[in-house]
RNA sequence: GCCCCGUUAGCUCAAUUGGCAGAGCAACUGACUCUUAAUCAGUAGGUUCGGGGUUCGAUUCCCUGACGGGGCACCA
């Protein structure tokens, strides 16, 4: 950035000063917003009635002793006519000195002027806020843009300039809004309560990740981000708060990608008496009610395909998909065959493999890009899932778990929970010994979650569902970035302290 | 972590085979009382992402680093 560029503007706000004028005002009585204006036009050009409004500049033709502009406010732009004879000589001179990107208040009255176009001739303004620095000059003419500020980064580093010129975004944001408020409704009108959780943890789990480290000073020991809600929220059940959820941030120190960030929102809810039948319901009507509500119709394209969330969302066995791709049985097959055919693709199989990440990973390879529809995948190997309850009609290999596909990519996650508290201390020792054998994501055990188990946990259904990746559909993104306010960016003037986060970064590893 | 592409004025973009780094908008000065990508006349504005190399000469070619985008791997 030129100084010069900015020294000017600060040179006008001296040059107001010395006509009077503050340019940094404590507040402004408006009366419309500028949608409001332009809602009821006809009758308030009628009346002749008097609007104050208020907005940043994004447009400026003077014409000598006349001009335009246009101010936006809250997404909508408007045009303003001052007129030199209307405002006064000394208010001109100011006017003189407002820039692109100033903030301002007008007073005035509704007219159209010779071209049609509804705006406010200005009989008043105040100068609400100098903008000292160069906003990116954003053209339009009849619809088509001009100079368009698309630059992915810096919308993603900048996102207030990304939101000022770029409309769509504010819609984006809108719907991310719109979404949240209805997950929340569809459980509070069914009796969930709403709670809050421990970030910092001194044991993660819940879920299959590695975490963020953190430091306790007074204590001095480690903290970890959590990696997931489950376990206080399945303390809350047995403490008799049946229907429970928590929709906040969560952790996961893994890589980014336009389907990862390494903090999202994840709302989780468990629901005692239920089983993962029923949460397979009530997650298909949440999502059509979120969806509806953003995209007006549960029948819309995205990410190239065609979707239908208006049909039942489809619900098929984990095995029985894999068995239409390869042809394996893989509960009965011999373990050679499937790693033969995970081979076959040059997926390397980790030491520790058992049938469980077997089927897992013969699932990832061959079936989930299949998943277009929205389909449920039911019934999961138990290696993969130490929360979860063994499946009713297959007690030794699978448990009651689903996790809800679109597109290729997973959007919830949910079990019958597990609350027998033997078969739950076993797990966590079968975890461990993963653990032992290389398993870096392998849980680990929580003595407290267990002890509360022990004392007597409901039967319940538990969901996890990928809140941004929701959004993502709902407001047609293609990457999580473009619903996420401010995505995570590597540091702009290069890394501060290599040397530390270098080590820090292989302890991780 | 790997591969490919990109980074030039405040913004959007040019620059032929390696030969004086340009335009529009924004800024500044002036004209203009219904314009709308306002118009007209003029002025100023550059570490061509950083570092190194080849060359008489590098925005251009080579090496290296930073950042961004896309893909792969990992993961949700």
């Amino acid at each position: 950035m030129r100084p010069e560029l900015i020294q000017t503007r600060i040179d006008k706000i001296a040059l107001l000063r010395e006509l009077g004028v503050e340019p940094y005002p404590y507040r402004f009585d408006r009366t419309h917003t500028a949608a409001e204006v332009l809602e009821g036009f006809e009758g308030r050009e009628a009346s002749g009635e008097t609007v104050a409004v208020a907005g940043r500049i994004l447009a400026l033709r003077p014409m000598g002793k006349a001009a335009f502009a246009h101010i936006q406010d809250s997404g909508q732009k408007i045009q303003l006519y001052f007129k030199k004879d209307d405002v006064g000589e000394d208010a001109y001179k100011v006017f003189k000195l407002l820039d692109l990107g100033d903030i301002i208040g007008v007073r005035g009255t509704c007219i159209r002027t010779r071209t049609g176009e509804p705006s406010i001739a200005v009989q008043s303004f105040d100068l609400l806020s100098k903008s000292i620095r160069p906003l990116p000059v954003v053209k339009e003419k009849e619809g088509q843009v001009f100079d368009a500020w698309q630059d992915t980064g810096e919308r993603y580093r900048r996102r207030y300039l990304d939101l000022v010129l770029n409309p769509e975004t504010r819609r984006v944001f809108q719907a991310r809004a719109d979404v949240i408020r209805t997950l929340r409704e569809s459980l509070d009108s069914r009796g969930f309560l709403e709670v809050e959780t421990p970030v910092l943890q001194a044991i993660y789990g819940g879920a299959m990740a590695r975490p963020f480290m953190t430091h306790h000073n007074a204590l001095d020991m480690p903290f970890f981000l959590r990696i997931a809600l489950e376990l206080p929220l399945k303390k809350l059940l047995v403490g008799g708060f049946d229907r429970v959820y928590e929709l906040s941030r969560v952790f996961r120190n893994e890589g980014m990608d336009r389907s990862h960030n390494p903090e999202f929102t994840m709302l989780e809810f468990y629901w005692a008496y239920a089983d993962y039948n029923e949460a397979m319901d009530l997650v298909e009507t949440m999502f059509r009610e979120s969806l509806a509500k953003a995209r007006g119709s549960l029948q819309f394209e995205w990410n190239g395909h065609a979707l239908d969330f208006e049909a039942p969302f489809a619900r098929k066995r984990m095995v029985d998909l894999i068995q239409e791709q390869t042809g394996l049985d893989v509960l009965n097959d011999p373990e050679d065959a499937l790693r033969a055919k995970l081979k076959e693709r040059g997926v390397k199989i980790p030491e520790f493999a058992e049938r469980g990440h077997l089927i897992e990973e013969l699932f990832d390879e061959f079936v989930e890009e299949t998943l277009i529809q929205p389909t449920f995948v039911t019934d999961h190997p138990r290696a993969i899932s130490p929360l979860a309850k063994v499946h009713r009609k297959d007690k030794e290999q699978l448990v009651e778990r689903y996790e809800l596909f679109i597109c290729g990519m997973e959007f919830a996650n949910a079990f019958s929970e597990l609350n027998d508290p033997i078969d739950q201390r076993q797990r966590f020792e079968d975890q461990a010994a993963l653990r032992e054998k290389g398993d870096d994501e392998a849980q680990v055990l929580d003595e407290d979650f267990l002890q509360s188990v022990e004392y007597g946990m409901p039967p319940a259904a538990g969901v996890g569902i990928g809140v941004d990746r929701l959004v993502m559909i709902a407001a047609d993104g293609y990457s999580l970035r473009d619903v996420l306010l401010f995505p995570h960016m590597r540091p702009e003037e290069g890394r501060a302290g290599d040397d530390e986060e270098g080590e820090a970064a292989e302890e991780g590893e």
